[in-house]
RNA sequence: GCGCCAAUAGCUCAGCUGGAUAGAGCAACUGCCUUCUAAGCAGUAGGCCAGGGGUUCGAAUCCCUUUUGGCGCGCCA
């Protein structure tokens, strides 16, 4: 928390405490009654102060007296020499409202103006280690929209926490190996000898998307019909040798352009390739926690919780796809040693939650080390109509498109303007059409203007000169003050955000300095004729340009100077 | 049938660990540019916080229940 924040909030917790220990001294409280803790909220309505206490009503039971000469007995045992504390009153059914001084206000802006790009860090994470994993897309496909909400929830979490004092990594999750990828090589396959016998079927269940078309016509171009008469596996193996790699490149160039880099790119083929699927298994199987039934091998989970016991190694001898998400997971947990391992999944994906849980409790790892951010599904809706999506058929919205269509800032903004448990509405027409009416443009051009205003008085003035020596007392409008409060809240925000695994409040935050700002910009005018005013709001422009670029820079969302 | 998530203005959504008169944006209506960017600001209108119980000084917020919707419940991933 910020210091002046911080100790402001201390202030106001030593008043009240001093003043109940002076009143029970006085003998008008009763010594044998014990004093709950008590809050010191920030109340919604600025009439009612910038801190409200409700220590008179929460210890009324205790004291047996009515909360408001509760109140009244405290209130008139304060001191508030050497405090943020301006003044206290009492209100309503009993509220302590504490009103802060000008020196306050004047700290506050002193402390963004000395933590610069810094303001809002905080060591709430003590520097964990973290790892969050998201998008993770199935790389026998594009990506579609549901990843662009997936991207821009972990890219901007990870921010979040990193500003919140955790050491964050990256990392995408390439399922490069199982049966999705041997449902790629027979699609392909089907493809490829189609343009050489159009009577060829496609598999019931083969991926039908035009991408796969575009492979199979792509290695025809290069290695012709040489392949038809192959074996199949061979065959299959060529199409995937040359498709894949391709597939992998474009989630990663198509990421970058979202401005999305990882840490990592994690193969689930190194699981397989290095033996870690095989000691997941025997390991589990030391620990007693399978069976064999039906030729399979079995997980107990319902021995930690689970409605039904899981197949790990099918009747066949192949894996399922959980033993190598349990390897990857223990992987991130045990071998690399993060301290938390954090996915972000579609709420399809929900039902894995205790699953995995069940199997690193197995394995002796602390599964509370392992979170989910469920992200509710993203409800296209195109024409007032909503868009069925289908991964199948390949006629989801890919994320190429969709960046296409609407600017990078744009989407990013948009889809953390909701918290990630939200089912989210995507109208493609609105957000194509009304990109320049988007939320993003509102914050943006705050900043804008305060770079204007910077330019114009810098005409006449030197600003470097002018941020100096500045009387910030003289900032006492309640367009100021509601900003400069605003602008103290950053690392709070932050830490909830951290804490919520919830970034879009982050998002809502720059949001609401934004509105601040402007209302701050039609009451108030920079240049004026007082010039020790002007001074002053200068140094409040400069502090609300330093939070607003704190948090785009965040989200990474460019700040243009001018729009 | 079982489980997870949700239900707040006409629409899309906020509402922090329970607090005072429930808030934005969009849509509708009315004003504000001869000093810093009108991509802005001010105002009007719009609500049985899904229904019903409970917990307490106090509930949109916590608990139970009903209803409605989304998503799961494979030797698919």
């Amino acid at each position: 928390m910020s210091k002046t924040v911080n100790k402001s909030k201390a202030d106001i917790k030593e008043i009240v405490m001093n003043a109940a220990n002076k009143a029970i001294a006085d003998g008008v409280f009763s010594t044998d009654a014990e004093l709950s803790s008590f809050n010191v909220e920030t109340p919604a309505d600025r009439q009612h102060g910038d801190y409200a206490v409700n220590a008179a009503m929460a210890w009324a039971k205790a004291l047996r007296m009515p909360p408001v000469k509760i109140a009244a007995a405290l209130c008139e045992r304060f001191d508030l020499t050497d405090t943020y504390i301006d003044r206290c009153e009492i209100a309503g059914p009993g509220f302590l409202n504490f009103y802060l001084n000008d020196k306050y206000y004047a700290d506050i802006l002193l402390n963004i103006d000395e933590e610069g790009d810094d303001y809002g860090r905080s060591d709430f994470g003590q520097k964990k280690r973290v790892l969050i994993e998201f998008v993770s897309a199935n790389p026998t496909g594009p990506m579609h929209i549901g990843n662009a909400r997936g991207g821009a929830i972990g890219d901007c979490l990870a921010s979040v926490m990193d500003f919140a004092g955790y050491e964050v990594a990256r990392e995408f999750y390439v399922n490069d190996a199982g049966n999705q990828i041997e449902k790629f090589k027979v699609s392909l396959e089907a493809r490829y000898l189609q343009i050489y016998d159009s009577s060829v079927e496609i598999p019931e269940d083969a991926y039908l998307g035009d991408d796969i078309v575009q492979h199979a016509k792509n290695f025809a171009e290069i290695h012709g019909d040489k392949y038809v008469n192959a074996d199949s596996e061979e065959r299959k193996q060529a199409l995937c040798d040359f498709a894949l790699p391709l597939n992998i490149q474009k989630l990663h160039d198509d990421l970058k352009k979202y401005r999305i880099e990882f840490d990592k790119w994690f193969l689930e083929s190194t699981l397989h390739n290095n033996g870690a699927i095989n000691t997941i298994v025997n390991t589990l199987t030391e620990k007693g926690h399978t069976y064999e039934q039906e030729g399979a091998v079995w997980f107990r989970s319902t021995t930690f919780g689970e409605d039904k016991d899981r197949v790990l190694v099918r009747a066949n001898g192949v894996p399922t796809y959980v033993v190598p998400d349990i390897a990857y997971h223990y992987n991130k947990l045990e071998e690399r040693k993060f301290d938390i391992a954090i996915d972000v999944l579609g709420a399809d994906h929900h039902g894995y939650v205790p699953r995995m849980r069940a199997a690193l409790e197995a394995l002796g790892v602390d599964s509370t080390r392992f979170d989910v951010i469920i992200m509710q599904m993203v409800r296209l809706v195109k024409n007032g109509e909503t868009y069925k999506l289908s991964k199948r058929s390949g006629k989801a919205i890919t994320l190429e498109t969709l960046l296409d269509e609407i600017p990078i800032d744009a989407a990013r903004f948009f889809f953390n303007l909701r918290e990630p448990n939200s089912h989210l509405e995507f109208d493609l027409d609105l957000a194509i059409e009304q990109s320049s009416e988007n939320p993003v443009y509102y914050v943006q051009y705050a900043n804008a203007r305060i770079c204007s205003i910077m330019k114009n008085i810098g005409e006449t003035e030197n600003i470097d000169e002018m941020l100096k020596n500045v009387d910030l007392t003289l900032l006492k409008s309640s367009e100021e003050r509601e900003l400069i409060r605003m602008l103290s809240t950053l690392d709070e925000e932050i830490i909830l955000s951290a804490k919520k695994y919830d970034p879009s409040k982050i998002t809502r935050y720059s949001y609401d300095v934004a509105t601040l700002f402007h209302k701050f910009y039609n009451a108030c005018h920079v240049r004026c004729d007082d010039r020790e005013l002007m001074k002053a709001r200068l140094f409040l422009c400069k502090c609300t340009k330093q939070v607003i670029c704190n948090v785009l820079n965040m989200l990474k969302i460019t700040t243009p100077e001018t729009m």
